[in-house]
DNA sequence: TTAATTGCAAACATTTTGCAGGTTC
DNA sequence: GAACCTGCAAAATGTTTGCAATTAA
C-alpha cells in the first residue's frame, strides 16, 4: 500500500530470476541479489565476501540470510562448495566439471580445466553408493622447496 | 592416583620415540601417547577424537596440547591433514601417497590405493610455485540419486 | 638450571538456530 | 490468509592464544 516504486528487474536479474524459478528456489530480493553476484562470472567467494559485497551493492543482508541462501544455492545445483581450507568453506559459481589450484601461502583459488587433469580408474565403491562428485586440488606453495642442509 | 609408578616405554614407545626424534620433534609424554595412538595403525582421526581416545588410555591430556602436537606432527611430516568436511580437520596417519573416499551421509573416510586413481597432465603451474600435493577426494553417498524433477 | 612444554580458560572465527516480524502469492 | 522468508542475536562448534606452572635434558 505504500507508494514505494515496485522493483524493477534489471536485465541481469531477469535472468537470474528464471535460473532461480528453473531450479526451485523463490526469488526473493535477498536470492536474487546473492544470486547475480555469484553467478556473474566464475568465481570463488567465501560467504563473509558475499556478504560484503551485497551490502557494498547498497542492499542489506543479514548474515543468516547469507548463509541459508547460500546452503540452498548449493543444494539447488546453482553453485558448488569448495572445501580447501579446513575453517572457511568457499562457494564456487562455476558448477561444470573442473578441478582446483591451491595456493597455500596466498590463499588463492583457482580453476583447472579438466581436460587438464586425466582421472582414471576409480576404486570400488562401497555397496549402494554412487559418485557424487570428484575433487581434485593441487596445492601448491610460493616457494621452492628448500634444502634443509644449506642455503642458496 | 597417588603412588603411579614412573612411565616406563613400552615396545611401541620405544619405536614411537626414536621416530619423533628422527624428525626432531621431543619426545614428551604426551606426545608420545598421541604419536602412539595415531601412528599404531593407517587411520583417520579428527582432534577429538584423539582427545576422548589418549584420556581412554589413562593419560591426561589438554586440548591444547592436542591441537598443538597434531600441528607439530603435521609439520614434521608424521601425520597429514585431511581437509573433506569443512569443519573438522581430520589427521591421516598414512603419509604415504593416496587419496580419498569420502562418504558424505556416514562421514566415513577411507583411503584409496594411489594405484587406484591415475592423475596426469598437471596445469601450468603459477611462477615460482611448486606443487606440495595432490588431493584427489571421491565422494559418495550411500543412495542412489533420485531422479529429479527437472533435468539437471 | 634453562629452555621448552603443558594446562586451563578465555578468546576467536565460522556457521547454525530460534523466533518475531515482514513479505509474497 | 497462509506459507514462506528475513533479520537479529544468541548458541554451537572447532581451533588458537596468553600465561603461569611443570617437565625434560
Amino acid at each position: 500500500m505504500a507508494d514505494e516504486p515496485p522493483r524493477q528487474p534489471s536485465d541481469a536479474s531477469a535472468g537470474v530470476i528464471s535460473l532461480l524459478l528453473a531450479h526451485g528456489v523463490a526469488p526473493t530480493r535477498q536470492r536474487i541479489e546473492i544470486a547475480t553476484l555469484l553467478l556473474e562470472r566464475p568465481q570463488h567467494l567465501s560467504a563473509e565476501q558475499v556478504l560484503v559485497r551485497v551490502r557494498a551493492s547498497g542492499q542489506h543482508v543479514s548474515k543468516a540470510t547469507v548463509y541459508n541462501t547460500l546452503g540452498l544455492l548449493t543444494r539447488k545445483g546453482l553453485v558448488r562448495e569448495v572445501v580447501v581450507d579446513p575453517q572457511r568453506v568457499v562457494y564456487d559459481s562455476n558448477v561444470a566439471p573442473h578441478y582446483h589450484l591451491y595456493e597455500v601461502d596466498t590463499g588463492r583459488l583457482e580453476d583447472i580445466e579438466p581436460a587438464a587433469v586425466s582421472v582414471a580408474g576409480l576404486p570400488s565403491l562401497p555397496p549402494g553408493t554412487v559418485i557424487e562428485g570428484v575433487d581434485v586440488v593441487v596445492r601448491v606453495r610460493s616457494r621452492p622447496a628448500e634444502p634443509s642442509a644449506s642455503g642458496v
